[in-house]
Order: structure tokens, then sequence, then C-alpha cells
DNA sequence: CTCAATCCTGACCAGAACACTCGGGATTAG
DNA sequence: CTAATCCCGAGTGTTCTGGTCAGGATTGAG
């Protein structure tokens, strides 16, 4: 099993996440070429088929992916990998992009936090989930797919570590 | 029990960010008055008292706050809110910002996914944590602390929901 | 000195979520 | 017909969450 790692607490996500966007980045390199089999991107990938075959129910629920049944069936992306927002397979696979009550996607749902109307604690909440939907909605699945020295310029920020920290300076206006 | 509310599964902060950020806003807005008491402060923002002094734990052990035992003992900050990064808090609540093993915020840790080599699908997670980071040491303590209508001007952003899907544009030079 | 208000520590616990596994049924190409 | 697929629902051990509980140490006030 994997014990879902070393826990972290905050912002984690799961084997869901994980292997589902690997599971969507194989169909990607494949796209056009008709359907692929899980039992075949689940032995590329090592990762257990059977688990994968509840993933993919939600990806095809997203409307991500369609299945042709039979032998030589398979998946295969319903749209242009360049079409799709990292955002939507991520939303498909773990649910929306809440990370409190009070900061929901659906402005509805958020409200029935009671304490909106004094405390804007929220609003730290709400900044982070626009930061990771930003995050997420700025990459694409086929920017993702392509295979590994991503581009001459621009190198997609591999590895690399940027500075965390950024400025300790205590005065600091916010961007927007 | 709060039963972690309608499961949202990525990105999901748990009561222990929660209740430990609202604890230390209340200690913001009393700072420089002495010590408060952790049942005050459970009192007054009807939270469970022996489940805050576990969370209290994690503050003080990141040097946030000093105690002061004895009657009429009890927390307060050891620095000016102003002075103190939300990431800081968060951190020392829930650990370190690693939304995936190969997305750690110690580099040495992130190596250890034998992927790295091949798959870029790091870089996705990477990103995510980066702009947690960036939303999270943005925001400082005094700022969240202040009353309610925060500022005349650059209102804080509080429920507003921004534009998710910021430009499908399928070419997309990436900031940075 | 005593007492009550505090902080501090460690153990315990029920329920949920996570990461799977398993068994079998429906479809379709060869 | 048969093998390769997708499809579906149920079961399972482990960990995490969100607390509770019992008691000990420290201090200010009377």
């Amino acid at each position: 099993m994997r014990t879902t790692f070393p826990t972290t607490g905050a912002v984690h996500f799961s084997t869901r996440g994980e292997y589902g966007v690997r599971l969507m980045v194989e169909l990607a390199r494949h796209h056009g070429t008709g359907p692929i089999s899980l039992t075949d991107m689940a032995d590329h990938e090592s990762l257990p088929r059977p688990y994968l075959e509840q993933l993919v129910v939600s990806l095809r629920e997203a409307g991500l992916v369609t299945s042709t049944r039979g032998a030589h069936g398979g998946y295969e992306l319903t749209r242009d990998p360049a079409d799709i927002r990292m955002g939507e397979v991520v939303r498909a696979l773990e649910g929306p992009i809440a990370p409190m009550i009070c900061a929901s996607e659906d402005p509805a749902h958020a409200g029935l936090c009671e304490r909106t109307s004094f405390c804007n604690v929220n609003s730290l909440w709400g900044r982070v989930r626009d930061a990771v939907i930003g995050a997420l909605d700025s990459l694409s699945l086929a920017e993702l797919a392509q295979p590994r020295p991503a581009h001459p310029f621009h190198p997609g920020a591999p590895a690399q570590l940027v500075s965390h920290r950024p400025a300790p300076s205590t005065t600091q206006t916010v961007s927007r």
C-alpha cells in the first residue's frame, strides 16, 4: 500500500489525483490513435489496475474520457489535450477545490458558515483557493504531456525549487 | 464533532489550521495587553478548550506564542502581528506545504520520487505548492486581525470569486 | 499556606477516509 | 465461442481526524 506518504496535513492530494493525472497524461500521449486499455496503462505506469478502474469512472462521468467496450476496447480523450485545463482533471478526481467550508467554489455553499459576517479569516482560505485554481488552470494537459525537455526557453520549471519565502518584508502590498 | 464537512479531497485544511488561525487572530487583537487564557478564547470562539490545548503546543514549539503559567496566565504573541506571515502559522499547525511527495518544500525529500527523471507531472504539484505558499505568505497576521471593513480601497477580496478559467489560450507562457 | 486558575502532558477513542482488493457481470472483436 | 475488455458494487486493513479524559506542575491572590 502507499500509506499516503509522510503525512503532511494541509494541501495534500490523494493518490486519486496523482494516479488520475498520470493516466490522463498517458492518454494524451496516445491521443488520436484509438483507445488504450486500462491494463496497458496500469502496466506502463506500474499502478494497480483494479484501483485505476474506479478512478477512471470519475473521469468518464466528468466527460473527459470515453470508453469502448469489448476486446480491443479501452479509453481515449474526448477533447484535444491542449483544450483540457488541469483544473478540470483534478476537480473530476478529487472534488471541488475548497480548502475550508467558507471557501467553497460554490458561493451558495460558502454562505452556510455563519461566521462570514464578522470574521475575515475566510479571506485567507479564499485566497488560497484562488491561488490553487489559478495554478491548476494555467496549465493544460498538452503542456504536461510533452516528453521531457519541455522547451528550449521557458523550461517549464521542472524540479526547480523556486525560492519559497518570497520576501519576508513587513509591509508588502498584495497583488490584485 | 465536525466530521470534516462535505469531504472535498484536495487542498483541504483540517480543523487544526482553522482553529489555530482563529486563535492567532484572537491573540493578535489583544496583543500588548498581557496574556489571555485559553479558556477565554475557547469560550469566545466557542471551540473545545481541551482540543485547543494541543493545537497551541505546535504554536509554542514554533516560537509563535509564549505562555505564562499559573493564575492569570495565558498565551501571547512573541512578535508583532504585522511581522508574522500566515505561512508560518499554517506550517506550524499543519506541517510543511507539500501537495505530493515529489513536491516537498525540502528538496532532499523531494528527490526520493524515482520518477522525477522522466516525468514532468511533478511540475504541476510544484506549481500548486508555490501558489499556496505565495498566497499564505502574502498575508500577515495583522492584516487578518483587523476587524471587519478591512480598508476603504483594496477591500481584501472577501468572498469575491475571481474568474477561474483565466484564459483558455493554448500557448501560454508561464509567469516567473 | 491554601486554593483556585492556569498551563502541560500523555493516553485513549469512535468514526471517517484512504488505498486498495475481490468477485462477478455485460460487451464486443476475432 | 472465447478472450479481452469495460463496468459495478461490496469488502477490508490501516491511518488520520477530531476530539475527550485524567491528572500533574506552576503561580497569584487572600
